[in-house]
DNA sequence: GAGTGGTCTAGACCACCAA
DNA sequence: TGGTGGTCTAGACCACTCA
């Protein structure tokens, strides 16, 4: 048996996985949480602490406890870890390359925890910063998960793909994992990156995670590091 | 005036900066600190919670609270992100190129929060897994800091520098952030990695930091990625 | 002032570990 | 069996937000 907070920190989860509380809004506060759950408004504290640490959840002061959302300012870039040297500000934006249709090959598939042959939805794309192509996207998301996703959608949201994915398909990215490693540019990637063949880019590749550790979307991110830097810390 | 639970870790903190407690013992049980620090059990067991999420403190059910240490058999490479791509058992060996007492320029004083001009000592060194060179280390530490640190020391030690720093010298690495950059290798980087000039090899600089932020080592590693990767946890 | 999260207490009991 | 961390409770008060 595992712990009461355990147990009321999955209830919480179902509640959010099953849109009872949606992106943005708040949910009920922590002593009626423990009338619900009848359980004290300690143990309801110790379960919605860890959903605050994985930040699933946020809490404010005198206001409420909220769900995380891809809307809010500061959440917008959450993923991106690839800033300035220089720190400039700088306007991102996105140019939508291609959009397609294709099937899952088998280690895609693997690494996504779907069946080979899946379709999926394949993006090409490349990030601008100040109007200088910084990285060259490429993304697959099962398309099932994702019915009704078009070029026109992307466009419209200039690439800000997981706020899209909250507001119109309902999927929370909430963890991802990234390996990441040096290459080549090969002529295809220095053409669309303005570089010469063979510079060296950093390749980045990442698998994102909606609620419950469920892998739903792949992305391989090259990036110039010229003028910036992939940014890590270690503890 | 901060929460009380804040006090009270920092005069844990205190007590470890001090030594008073050794990385690898454990320190007095909740009930003995929450006597020592005139609150309840629970205030201290906030305090502690807080230290053990930074990795400061590691708790171990029916044994006790215990200081970190870079001699646990698992932390031995907590700060390494560079795995293999296949997940293959790797041997880790450290061969020392270079030691050399320098002046530091301006932009590491800068970095290290030290005086420029202030001597440093400075190790070159190549890092191979299963004979093969991987890594490319260049580090750099206050001389003050490390009175004391040989190059005979550094061989014994295989290269398990925080080992050394936290038994030879009392000093505890704890956090560290790291700025990451594809570069292409220039001809000695080359030739000591054996790969061909110009190839692409990661680029890892990293500041550590030792109790109350303070840094405390500069280290620039340049990478192989033909077969391992640098891996991220993002949320 | 009412409602929210944030802190703090005192005390109970459980799970794990070592002697 | 005794000591340690781990869980849970009930209740008090503080700090912040907003009407």
């Amino acid at each position: 048996m595992s712990p009461l907070y355990q147990q009321i920190k999955k209830r919480i989860t179902d509640s959010l996985v099953a849109g009872l509380w949606q992106p943005g809004q708040c949910i009920p506060s922590e002593t009626e949480l423990a009338n619900l759950y009848k359980v004290s408004q300690g143990t309801v504290r110790k379960s919605v602490d860890e959903l605050v640490i994985e930040n699933i959840l946020i809490r404010r002061q005198g206001k409420g406890t909220f769900v995380a959302s891809h809307n809010e300012e500061n959440s917008q870039l959450r993923f991106l870890r690839l800033t300035s040297s220089e720190n400039k500000k700088e306007k991102l934006d996105s140019r939508l390359l291609t959009f397609e249709k294709e099937k899952a090959n088998s280690s895609l598939a693997k690494l996504l925890g779907i069946s080979s042959a899946t379709t999926i939805v394949s993006i090409k794309r490349v990030l601008t910063f100040n109007q200088k192509p910084l990285i060259l996207d490429f993304i697959k998301v099962p398309a099932a998960s994702f019915r009704g996703l078009t070029p026109e959608k992307i466009i419209e949201k200039n690439g800000a793909m997981y706020r899209m994915y909250e507001n119109d398909f309902g999927i929370q990215m909430l963890h991802a994992k990234e390996k990441i490693t040096a290459i080549a540019a090969n002529a295809e990637t220095a053409d669309l990156l303005r570089i010469k063949k063979n510079s060296p880019i950093l390749s980045v590749e990442r698998i994102s995670f909606t609620y419950e550790n469920k892998p739903i979307e792949w992305r391989l991110g090259l990036c110039l590091t010229e003028h910036h830097h992939y940014a890590s810390e270690l503890d």
